[in-house]
Formats: C-alpha cells, sequence, structure tokens
DNA sequence: CGGCAGCTTGAGCCCAATCAACGTCCGTGG
DNA sequence: CCACGGACGTTGATTGGGCTCAAGCTGCCG
C-alpha cells in the first residue's frame, strides 16, 4: 500500500534452508525440496515496512513464513478501501486462504522490516511430494487460524468499541509473548487506520477508546506506538467476563480436566506454540 | 440448543463406507482405517432438526463430513447467548477449527435433519496415518473456509444491514446450488435469530430488511422460509459493484486470464467443488 | 524549519439496537 | 374439526453508540 509492484519472490532470493536461524521452528521444515535437505528451494526475503509480500491476483504457488517482523492482511473494495482481513507475527504461515486457488485472494503488507520466507507449493498439488509430518504441520496452522477467524467473528458481533479494543490488546500482548506470561508492554507495529479497520472501527472511535482507556489508567502510551497495559484484569472486565472473544477458548464450557484448559489461550492467535529463535 | 447432551458419536452408529451414497465425493476417502478399505471406522449418524453433532468441551478427536442436510456452529457468551460463527451444507467438513485440540471449540446443531459421517482423526496426530491425498483434501476445505471467513469478516465491516442480508442470501445462493446456475428458490433452514447472529443484526432489523427487499420487489419470500430472488441483479447492486464480501473472490485485481477467474465465486462456500449424490 | 502522515478532539447526525406489542404458523389435544 | 399454546416473525416508537465532517495537534523526516 506503499510502494509499487514488487517482484514477490524472485529467483535471486533462494537461501539454503539450514543455515536459517529459525530452521527448528519453520513448519515448512519437512517438505521435501524445501531445502532443508540441502537443495535450494526455499526462498527468503526482507522487507521494509509498506513493501508486500504478495498483492491480490499474484499467483498464489507458495506460502510464506513469517520468520521477523510483523505483517497484514487485506483486501480491497471496489471503492479502494482497505479493509485488514489480519495479522501476523514471527513464527506465522501467511496465505493459507489461497491455497487452492491460482491467485492470491488478499494482499500481504509489511508494518515492520520483516524477514519471510516461501516455500513454492506445487508441491501440494502433486500427489506424492510433501511429507505428512509437514501437511499436518500445515494443517494444523490453518486449523489455529480458523479458531482465531471464529474468535474474530465472535468479536465483531455486538461488542461495542471499548470492547473490541480491549480484546485486541490483550490478544496482541498474548501473541508477541511467545511464551506464557503476557508482555504487558509492547510496541503497535500498526496504525490506528489498520486497528480501526481490522475491529471494524472508525479511526477516531479507535483513538477516543484508546484516550479513555488512557484517562481511566488501565494502559499508558507513550509516542503513540508503544502500549503498556497497567491493569490487565481491568482489561479483562472490560472485554467482559471472559467474553465472546476470548470465550471461544477460555476454556468455558469444558467439563473434562487437563490438557487444553491452559493451552488454548494461546491457541487463538496465528502463532505457533514455540517461536524460539527468530530475531 | 434443543435436546440435551447427545452422545456424539456413539459406537453403534458405525457403518461401511462403501455403502456411504457420498462414497465418491467423500473427503476422508482415502484416510486408512476409514470403512473405505472394508473395515468399519466412519462413524455415521443422522440427526433430527436441533440435535447437535457435537458441544464446546466434547471430544475434538474427529472430523465431520455433512452428507445432507444443514449445521450452524456457534459459540456461547458467558451470559448464554449464541453468536453463530458459521453454516455448513452438504459436502462440508466440520469441526476443523478444533483439530489441533483435544476439546471442540464450537458447538454444531443440526438446522435440519442431517447424515454426518466422523472420522476419528487420532490418525492426523500419529505420524504415519493419513495418506497425503487425504490430508491435502482436508487442508483444502480449511483453506477454503479460511478464504469464507475472510469475506465474512469483509462483509461485517461498515457494510450497512441490508448490504449484509443481501450478500447473504445471494451466497446462499451460491451454496446451495452445487454447481454453476445459482438457484434462485430456496428454502431458509436457519430462523431469523440465526441469520441475525450470524450477521451480527437484531432479528428485528433482519425482518426489517427482508421486509423492505421484499417491497421493492427484488426478492419474494413465501411461507416464512422459502426465498425467492427476483431480481439478482438488484441484489448484487445492493452488496455494492461487488462489494467487500464478493469483491474476495470476484476477480478483482486478477491480473492474468484463466482458470480461477471463474471458480472463486464458487470458492466462497465451504461447500467442496463437487458434491453430487448426497440426498 | 517546513511539510506531511498519522493521531486526537469536538459537534451533530444517523443507522441499527432496544423495548414493546402484535401477528402468524404449526403442532397438539380435545 | 377447531381451540389452544408456544415459537417464531413482524412492526412501531424511541434511543444511543459510533460514524461523519471538520479542525487542530504531534512526531518524524528531509
Amino acid at each position: 500500500m506503499r510502494n509499487g509492484a514488487e517482484a514477490p519472490f524472485g529467483p535471486g532470493a533462494h537461501e539454503r534452508c539450514r543455515d536459517c536461524r529459525g530452521f527448528e521452528d519453520c513448519p515448512l521444515r519437512e517438505f521435501p525440496h524445501s531445502g532443508h535437505e540441502g537443495d535450494v528451494r526455499a526462498v527468503s526475503r526482507t522487507l521494509e515496512r509498506g513493501e508486500h509480500v504478495f498483492r491480490t491476483g499474484d499467483a498464489a504457488d507458495f506460502v510464506v513464513f513469517l520468520k521477523s517482523g510483523a505483517l497484514k492482511t487485506y483486501t480491497l473494495s471496489p471503492a479502494g478501501e482497505e479493509k485488514v482481513i489480519s495479522f501476523y507475527f514471527p513464527g506465522d504461515l501467511v496465505g493459507l486462504e489461497s491455497m487452492g486457488l491460482r491467485r492470491q485472494l488478499l494482499s500481504a503488507e509489511a508494518l515492520s522490516p520483516c524477514r519471510v520466507c516461501a516455500l513454492p507449493c506445487e508441491e501440494l498439488q502433486d500427489a506424492g511430494s510433501p511429507s505428512r509430518p509437514a501437511l499436518r504441520r500445515v494443517l494444523e496452522h490453518a486449523s489455529r487460524r480458523l479458531r482465531c477467524d471464529a474468535s474474530m467473528l465472535a468479536l465483531l458481533a455486538h461488542r461495542s468499541a471499548e470492547e473490541r479494543v480491549a480484546a485486541f490488546l490483550l490478544e496482541l500482548a498474548r501473541r508477541l509473548s511467545d511464551r506464557g506470561d503476557p508482555a504487558l508492554r509492547f510496541e503497535l507495529k500498526m496504525t490506528r487506520a489498520d486497528i480501526a479497520s481490522y475491529l471494524a472501527l472508525a479511526v477516531e472511535t479507535v483513538s477516543r477508546v484508546l484516550t479513555r482507556l488512557q484517562e481511566s489508567g488501565v494502559i499508558e502510551i507513550e509516542r503513540n506506538r508503544r502500549v503498556c497495559i497497567l491493569d490487565s484484569g481491568a482489561m479483562e472486565a472490560i472485554v467482559g467476563t471472559p467474553a465472546t472473544g476470548p470465550a471461544l477458548w477460555s476454556g468455558a464450557g469444558l467439563r473434562r480436566d487437563s490438557g487444553d484448559s491452559v493451552r488454548p489461550l494461546n491457541a487463538c492467535g496465528t502463532s505457533a506454540p514455540r517461536v524460539g529463535a527468530h530475531r
């Protein structure tokens, strides 16, 4: 949404996966020909803020692994307005929604400097190529994204601006902290306009809500982009005793013990469970 | 949301897949042990309107193939209100969003008499079991659902009640016609409340919009449930020169010819491309 | 120091939610 | 067959949250 067209993944950018810092956590690891066995099929790229990984209509013959940075996907209405569909963070797979198609359905734009890695996925079309573990891993990512979408759909229905923004900030905090303890202090890589579009609100409303939250001492915002959640309890209360967003994975309705009762909290994000070493 | 708890898939309901009318189109076909080779692992069931396939918190160790009828998935807010996440029609896979988890995230309820078929999916967790074609097929369904969700997210953002309802009816028409020519006359299996919840509107608003659409001669409604789209052109105009919903797959932005330019229209639905024989 | 993109703040209005009442359909039982 | 009851649907009146329009402000870059 900033620069013109860049070649998505040119031939020059190939890289050996075994040299990749994110090797261990890469969900594409067990694809054959992905470079993990030594050949050079994985294509890696660095993007500046505002650059596109792909645009609507580009060939959809790859899946993208986000190694570092942040992305958004969006669609353009015929009127030309951008609707943000989702945000992506390190460890996420981007472009899953276009896997069966020949063309990308959405556009993916870097919100900050990014390192991404693309695996050409003709292999997925061909019968024999991708290994089952790799397929299962991709499927797991897809499933996680479906959960994320379900939560978003629930959030957008009948929830006030305040609830949406609070839920958004809480989820961001969860997703940005790779593990356990939510990082209560983080940087918003996206603009107010992006947030507004994502939450189906007007920019002004997002701004007002943030101001209100600040005035009530629940959060603090420094220099427009750094957010600090001062009272996460109050935030959760605003979202509404684990409301529709979180309710999806907060364990409401879980009849039996163990296992998922904690994990699903993390499952909301698209973020992979463990994404250690990328930086 | 109607009867009490039913055992999701009891041991008595097993059936030989080769006897199943939907055999050829079944996306679970190539799972080993799914009964397709003769053993009896696929579990099939008939549901009445109002019965649940599964509920939030049930074991999520299966994926469900909908052979006939219609389903909705929903989540309950702590306050107990139901938020409809999605509708399902013959050929769809239900429960993909819970695949990585142990427990179902959503509840799935029959909107009409249904025939469903469940495949226990421990196989997906184990390394070697599911065949790659089967995994790819499931992945394709997941991808299609992600597209559907993206379209929904776009539809719920900044679209008026009229646009939402019109888009909903048009998409229903598309999904219900298994192939090509949209069926302009069909039955709403879901209640106004379901539609309202799905579209994030109040029941009264849905009702009012339907009345308005009828008065302007764009649609006709007989006996509350049978819808007839009289002027699909006008409907599309309301949605807004292929607006945000359809815009996702209407080909806007497709730079090159061929292939997807027609297909994506169908890709919006969760419905599989070809679901012939189920009735 | 300007310039510009992004952000905030204010005033007014409008669409859809809410509340309340009525109508309709359909199954059940007399 | 009709009467009853409950779920579902419609219609009307009112209200309020968030959108819109319109300035003004902030922080960042050249």
